[in-house]
Order: structure tokens, then C-alpha cells, then sequence
DNA sequence: GTCGACCGAAGTGTATACAATTTTGCATTT
DNA sequence: AAATGCAAAATTGTATACACTTCGGTCGAC
């Protein structure tokens, strides 16, 4: 089967949806996704499956789709499945860690800190996801790699949506810190390192909601 | 967006391919499920695409559908992932239990002993991954039970593949053995046993390779 | 003035038609 | 006889057509 038209939608829809161009609860209407493309209903519609199981978008029978307002327990529930899954990445990262692993953490750490200082929200966001799945991919664990990236993409809306600046960079500096408990193979500690971290990431999402937009042409020009 | 034709036709389709009267490399060409199940080509595909998501079939660009091979290795690190998670979920388990939560157990592995004795091969392939999902769904966390249930199905069919009823009596006693624990609150005994348990399921699985494997190149290597 | 039914517009659900690609079988060549 | 090339058949990829449901608004009854 051929997927990479409907593959780039779906791209298209995620990064608009992630970035908040296209808010929750936003009606995607198939025809005017279509037009916008300059594809016809089929392909979106492929697209818009695929989003509904990524849980960005939300499918109502004979309704249509609509951009995911993941709600304040789901994020928890997230959450809570991240530090189990996490902590004991961590502890069985300790066991194999080669001085390669660190060094690229630590270059992704630095990319994380030009994102922060460059103002960067979509990008930094992402990086600062993208610290735990490079882990579990340096771990050559596809499996997890991938569990884990859908976990953190699930979320992804409101990570965004409420972490600020302050937030962003102390997250960075807790990756640091993780990453010298990890060099110094002390498992208890990167363990207890990362189980803080998610706990402080969590905390520092404030739940409120905003008004949606419904253009999207507008959101995806 | 309508889902309940499509779905029966996954429905269909997954237990023939976990039954396996579809064995992995089969193609599944989307004319002739159309005409099977009395419905045009467009539903098959919405079909044929979950299932892939599902990773129990392959999609080749242009070439079709496939029931998919999974490697032992795929299975290997399913469970490495499993381990991570379910170590913790049982450690947090334990946190909250109450009888309600031991009783709905107990009565899961009395299902369990049924499908065994009964020789109910697909069933009690079912109940014994139902009994790990059970457990995230009585901790009220849907995301826990969703990630944990794709990852049971991700293998499900060389866990069935390898399954022998002796293994399966197996662990249906150490879930006997993990529930006692948790009973007791001996949050360090349930996960040892948990890992156990999952460490003893895929040592079981990893003997021999009986796969009919239709790649050419690794068939030769 | 409010509530409710009906009608039209808009949108989704499914089927079918058409285009593009792959597979297959045969004929030709060496 | 084996290999290669070509053309027809089969299959997938995409677009479009049509049926059915939902949504909005107007008109009429009360």
C-alpha cells in the first residue's frame, strides 16, 4: 500500500496540531483538508485514521474529526505509565552504557539549549521529548523507542500548551543531571533522577483551556 | 467517521490470522476480502490498515498486504519493554490494592484453569494476557491497560505459536503466586515474581524457530 | 414568543470508476 | 533449454459519484 502522500498529511496535521495552530476540539473537515492538499477525500481520510490512532484527533461516527482535547487525567495517566516505563529504562540503561551513549546525549543536550536560549517552543519542545526516546533508541530497543515516542507524542498537546521558558530550561538542566548519574553508573540515582523529573515535568503543567479556532486554512498556510 | 463494518472485518481477520488459518506470509489481496465479506474495497483497506497499525500485517507499497512474521527478535524486546512496565505497575499495584481488586483476579485465573483444561488453545492464549491488562485496568488507568494490551497483542501470534499447554499451566500458577503477594502487600516479592513470570514466558517462546519465514535472502542466510 | 417539525445545505459513509503499478505468461533470442 | 523482453492480466492507488446522516434555519402551530 502506498502511504507517502498520506504520510505527509498526516505530517502536515501533527506538526499544525502540535504547534496549536489548529486547537482542540477544531472540526477537520474532510473536504476542505482535500481542497487544501489539492488531494481528493480518500487520501485525507487515510490520514485522519491514522492521526485517530496517534490520539491527536478524535473520530465521531457520521460527525467527523475533530483536534483531541486529551483531558487533565489522561495527561496524568500518561504520566504515571512514563515513570514506571522510564525508571526502569533508566536502570537498564545503567547496565550498558558505553561512553558513546554519553556522548550523544550530551550533544542532544546542547541542541536542547540552543532551542531554549533561540526561543525556539516547537522545537524545544520536541527535543526535550525526544531526550527519552534517544535514550531507549540508544538502548536499540525499537520497540520501546516507539511505545515511548507515542506516549510522549500522545501528550504532546499539552506539553506544549503549558510549558514555559523557565520550565523548559530546567528541564534541560535535569537531563544533565540524569546523564551524569548515567555516566557515573549510579542506577539508584539516575533512576530516582528521571522518576523526579517526570514528576516535576507533570507538576509544571497547568490545566486550563482556551478558545479554538476553527480556520484551517489559516492554520495551515 | 463510521467504524463498526470495519471493524467486524478486523475482527474476522484477526482471529483468523491468530487462529492461524492465515499463516504469516499469506497474501491478502482486497478483492477477494471485499467479496468474502460483501463490501466494497474502500472498507477492506480502512481493514487492512488497522491491522497493520496492529503490526499483525505488513504493508508493501504497491504490492499488497501480508500477514506479518514477526521476528524473535521483535518478541524479545516486546518483553524487555514488558518487564520495564509491569515491574513497576505490580511495585504500584501493591500501593493501592484492595479485596475487590484480589478477588476480580482470582476470579480471572479461574477462567484461566477452565480455558486450560478445556483445551481452549486461542482462549487461554487470550486470558493469560488478559490477566496483565487486568491488572492496569483495575489501577483505573486506561493508558496503562491500552499500552499494555497493544504491546500482548503485538506478539500475539508467536506467543500462541509457542505456547504449549504445559507452559500455559505454568503461568497460570505464577499468576496464582503473584496475586498471593500482592494479597500480602509484599509489593518486592510481586515484582521479583512478575519479572519472573515474564522472563519464563519468553524463554519459552525463544527455542525453536518454526516460522516459515518467506524472505529469500534471510531463509538463505 | 417559544417550541417543534420540516426542508435544504453540508458533510460523512460506501461503492465504483479510472489510473498507475506490478505480476504473469508467452514468445523470441541466444 | 534457459534467459530476456514484451504485452496482457491482475492488483493496488487515487478520484469521483452517490446514498445517507447530521446540522441550521425557517415556517407554522400553539
Amino acid at each position: 500500500m502506498e502511504i507517502s502522500t498520506t504520510h505527509h498529511i498526516v505530517e502536515s496535521l501533527t506538526r499544525a496540531i502540535v504547534e496549536h495552530r489548529l486547537l482542540p476540539g477544531s472540526k477537520l473537515a474532510e473536504q476542505k483538508l482535500a481542497d487544501h492538499f489539492g488531494v481528493s477525500r480518500t487520501l485525507v481520510r487515510q490520514a485522519l485514521f491514522q492521526l485517530s490512532q496517534n490520539r491527536l484527533i478524535r473520530l465521531e461516527p457520521a460527525r467527523g474529526a475533530f483536534v483531541a482535547a486529551p483531558s487533565v487525567e489522561e495527561a496524568q495517566q500518561v504520566f504515571a505509565v512514563r515513570r514506571m516505563l522510564e525508571a526502569e529504562m533508566t536502570r537498564a540503561f545503567v547496565q550498558q552504557v558505553t561512553p558513546e551513549q554519553i556522548a550523544s546525549l550530551k550533544d542532544h543536550i546542547k541542541q536542547e539549549r540552543e532551542a531554549v536560549t533561540q526561543g525556539d517552543i516547537t522545537g524545544r519542545t520536541e527535543l526535550l521529548g525526544d531526550f527519552h526516546v534517544r535514550m531507549a533508541e540508544l538502548m536499540h530497543n525499537d520497540v520501546l523507542a516507539q511505545v515511548l515516542g507515542d506516549l510522549i507524542s500522545r501528550c504532546a498537546l499539552i506539553t506544549l500548551m503549558y510549558q514555559s521558558r523557565n520550565e523548559a530550561e530546567h528541564s534541560t538542566d535535569e537531563h544533565v543531571a540524569i546523564v551524569a548519574a548515567l555516566e557515573a553508573q549510579d542506577s539508584d540515582l539516575a533512576v530516582r533522577l528521571m522518576q523526579e523529573h517526570l514528576l516535576h515535568v507533570e507538576a509544571s503543567l497547568t490545566f486550563d483551556r482556551k478558545v479554538p479556532t476553527h480556520d484551517i486554512s489559516l492554520a495551515l498556510a
